[in-house]
DNA sequence: CGTGACTTAAAAGTCATACTTATTTGATGA
DNA sequence: TCATCAAATAAGTATGACTTTTAAGTCACG
């Protein structure tokens, strides 16, 4: 690390921290195929590419090797594992792979899981939920239908991540709960796709609606019912947008 | 790190590498709130604990940190997160979390989990599986019925395992299939408790094999209804054994 | 008394270097 | 041909010096 200079290294784009911004860097590189499994990376080309010390690397790769991205070995170096053994779970990961070029078959995945999980946190929520959570659902669903008219998608969009949030909080299940962010992220990939161009289907917005009262009902199995239209909507758009 | 001897540290434990091992102790005493949200860590009180450099533990909370378990700040410490901020679907944790005293609720979420994504994934493996994949599975659940009785559950356990996982795998949804690790884990927890108590209940074991008949005739719909009857026997187990 | 600006010190963050250990490779010899 | 040993290599670990952020304390001023 001779060529830097005497004063050490050179300006420090500075961004929370050093190895955030080799994480950053390296995380999508790799969730993106930009290194395929099996590549080697080794430690001191990668200090030397991001110019940043020993440290900050193998903090970086240590991270990167918990999400079973990459495999460090003696004398060897880190290796990229097989796409089959990523924590597809990590939210890190599902964050980066929707910024890649992998972002269609994820919106997949995940639309596909959200299909799973919804109805029976639903179900669960009708059993569960406190009035404060009641009160907010039908909240958030009387303001959808406010903004299902007249080009306010974004709006519309804000009700609808907090009313999936809700009902997956109301679910009492801290798995289902944490799903909330990933959802979020579907529901705003999915409008990304044809802003501003129509309105919500009119149906979804009632079926919505019915999902508030039935929750408010307690009627586990209507909540779970109504849930499964929407996700199952969601499905079908899909398939109409990417067939 | 003076009182430490001239020899420098004392004997090395040895385990595939310092910050695993510190990770491996720093993990489960968080997860099981010996550590309760809200506490300090320092780092340098952290060195002198595990008798290991700053490199290593600095690697081992920048991982705790990754899992959202911990957030480290300068001039304050690394401090443990909220439980609800936790990555609660990390393979790690879930571990932890299932190796301590929150087992019994741990289990209970990852069940309801289970019963909400398995029918899914029946349903969509009766879409997607191969020949191979539904050979497979019949081999497995002629295999439960096979040692479904004469207190062979350890056998018909493996069995169990292998059907759920071939199930996820063949529904060709990624996210399902990262989850047999997880049913896996249930599964095993399951029996662990009335261990070569009963035999498996005879309802269950037909359910598998009508579940293998679905998928290899195809057939969605009846694939993912004889999934939910077994998922939902594993939720009234749970109220029945810890109500 | 408050309140805002300035100082201080504590703890994490970073770097450079020296050293240790595991593992692959391949050379040696039975 | 195969086992064994030696060397080279890259990750792993330790440590001391230094930087940066920031909570908290202090002091002057309104």
């Amino acid at each position: 690390m001779d060529e830097q200079g005497p004063e050490g290294r050179g300006q420090r784009p500075r961004g929370r921290g050093l190895h955030d911004r080799v994480l950053e860097s390296l995380g999508p590189a790799i969730t993106a195929g930009v290194y395929p499994p099996g590549t080697v990376l080794r430690t001191d080309e990668l200090e030397r590419r991001y110019d940043v010390s020993r440290t900050v690397v193998r903090e970086a790769v240590r991270v990167l090797e918990s999400m079973h991205l990459v495999e460090s070995r003696r004398r060897v170096g880190v290796t990229v594992r097989p796409t089959e053994e990523w924590d597809v779970f990590d939210p890190q990961v599902i964050r980066w792979r929707l910024a890649g070029p992998d972002r269609p078959r994820q919106l997949r995945s995940l639309t596909a899981l959200r299909s799973a999980i919804e109805p029976a946190a639903a179900g669960l929520a009708a059993e569960h939920a406190t009035p404060e959570q009641c009160a907010e659902l039908t909240e958030h669903a009387l303001n959808m239908v406010a903004t299902s008219r007249g080009q306010q998608l974004p709006a519309y969009l804000v009700h609808d991540v907090a009313f999936h949030r809700v009902i997956l909080r109301a679910s009492g299940n801290e798995m289902f709960a944490r799903l909330g962010d990933v959802v979020a992220e579907v529901l705003t990939g999915r409008t990304q796709h044809r802003v501003m161009f129509s309105d919500p289907d009119p149906e979804a917005v009632t079926l919505h609606v019915r999902v508030a009262e039935a929750v408010r009902a307690g009627d586990a199995e209507a909540a779970e019912r109504y849930t499964k239209e929407i996700t199952v909507g969601a499905l079908r758009e899909l398939d109409i947008l990417a067939p």
